[in-house]
DNA sequence: ACCTGAACACCGTTCAAGT
DNA sequence: ACCTGAACACCGTTCAAGT
């Protein structure tokens, strides 16, 4: 999993990391997440199930490495702007983009808080926080906050990609959920009714991610200058 | 799966949704998700595997009864305060608490956007959103960014809860933790280096998930009057 | 109608045996 | 050292057979 010098055109037919991540990806972008087995990722390599054995620790490791090769390619891609709040925005749609083309990784961000795909996030997100000055001494928490968002809204929108079946298009999708949603009793759920309910055909996934991160980035401004009680 | 009239003393030692669900959350809380299993649950009812399938349609809606069951009574938990701001933090804390007791809540709350654990929070939240003066146009936004904020930390930590072995504590953990991301590279890592790695030791999950929820309140209140440009 | 439990169709992972 | 693929120890789910 050691990145090493870049012999890409070395080109034998021996196993590495690499094209087993690669040969994965194609198996998990073209036929889903549960078509991902060792037995069909062995087959599309042309060898057999415990060959893979020698170069990924296991199946959350390939996971982990698909993944990983995704993100840090989103996360390096050049911001095109150069105002902060820009910047972070531009991340933040990045991941969400990538989410959309390769849903998979959601249920990889939901659970690998500890591991380097998510750090990856953190960081991007944390190095534009100086621009923005906020809070020195909050600036992790700042960073967390965006991140936990961020990978939050991915693992959603990954699990609702998921369990729509592909016959499904968006708009019956909202239509089956408004549905059952308008059967909750009134009582108990008046915001579902009064609110979400009339909003959730025309509603914009990507564009309410959106609205959540300028939320997060308006309590930083917020807090800015506020809040230097002690020192 | 319908509660019905609470029949609860009737007592027989006929199978029923409430005590697979019961028995389910048992297994969960004591030997964890992965303990769950069809064989498992048979043998602490004292029955036959298939006999489950009679009340629950599969595996996803028992674990979809189960987080219900534990996330209701959370949410309806009378908040100690009038200051909506407050009732917010009070639910918000609630799910996280609840996600300590019951790690593997998280997975499912990460899983089942249009399943009514989600929507139960996305009510508890949205309906305190009126006491905020949110902007009336943009109340489904701000309480899903809430709602997706809850849950998404709630599934990260829960994920670190199931990734962390019982013989390793808090401590060691981050311990571990934080040599693991030193050793990552200084130029490409300056943020983590610079601030996360510092204060990684002394953060408390807890209050830095608090802070988050004050920095979405804020980004409110600062988008409430600030936010009026058409109409 | 409800329950039983063997059987089915899978998994991830291991490991003796090959080259 | 690397690869092979049968074998192992599991799963969730189904279904004929019982009561």
């Amino acid at each position: 999993m050691t990145p090493g010098d870049s012999s890409r055109d070395r080109r034998t037919d021996a196993l590495s990391p690499a094209r087993i991540i690669a040969a994965a990806i194609e198996i998990l972008d073209t036929e889903g997440e549960q078509a991902l087995t060792f037995r069909a990722l062995a087959s599309r390599l042309a060898t057999g199930a415990g060959a893979i054995y020698h170069h990924v620790a296991n199946k959350d490791d390939l996971l982990a490495g698909a993944t990983n090769a995704i993100l840090s390619t989103v996360v390096r891609s050049p911001p095109p702007d150069d105002d902060p709040h820009e910047q972070i925005r531009a991340i933040a749609l990045g991941v969400f983009d990538a989410l959309d083309a390769h849903p998979w990784i959601g249920s990889q961000l939901a659970s690998e808080r500890w591991r380097i795909g998510k750090v990856m996030i953190l960081e991007a997100v944390g190095d534009r926080l100086a621009g923005l000055d906020a809070p020195r001494d909050r600036e992790f928490d700042v960073a967390s906050a965006l991140t936990d968002y961020v990978a939050g809204v991915a693992a959603q929108s990954a699990a609702d990609a998921r369990s729509a079946p592909r016959d499904l298009d968006r708009e019956t999708f909202l239509e089956v959920t408004a549905e059952r949603w308008a059967r909750l009793d009134l009582e108990e759920y008046p915001f579902v009714h009064r609110v979400v309910l009339p909003e959730l055909a025309r509603h914009d996934d990507r564009a309410q991610f959106l609205a959540g991160i300028d939320l997060i980035l308006a309590g930083i401004r917020a807090a800015k200058g506020a809040n230097e009680p002690r020192r």
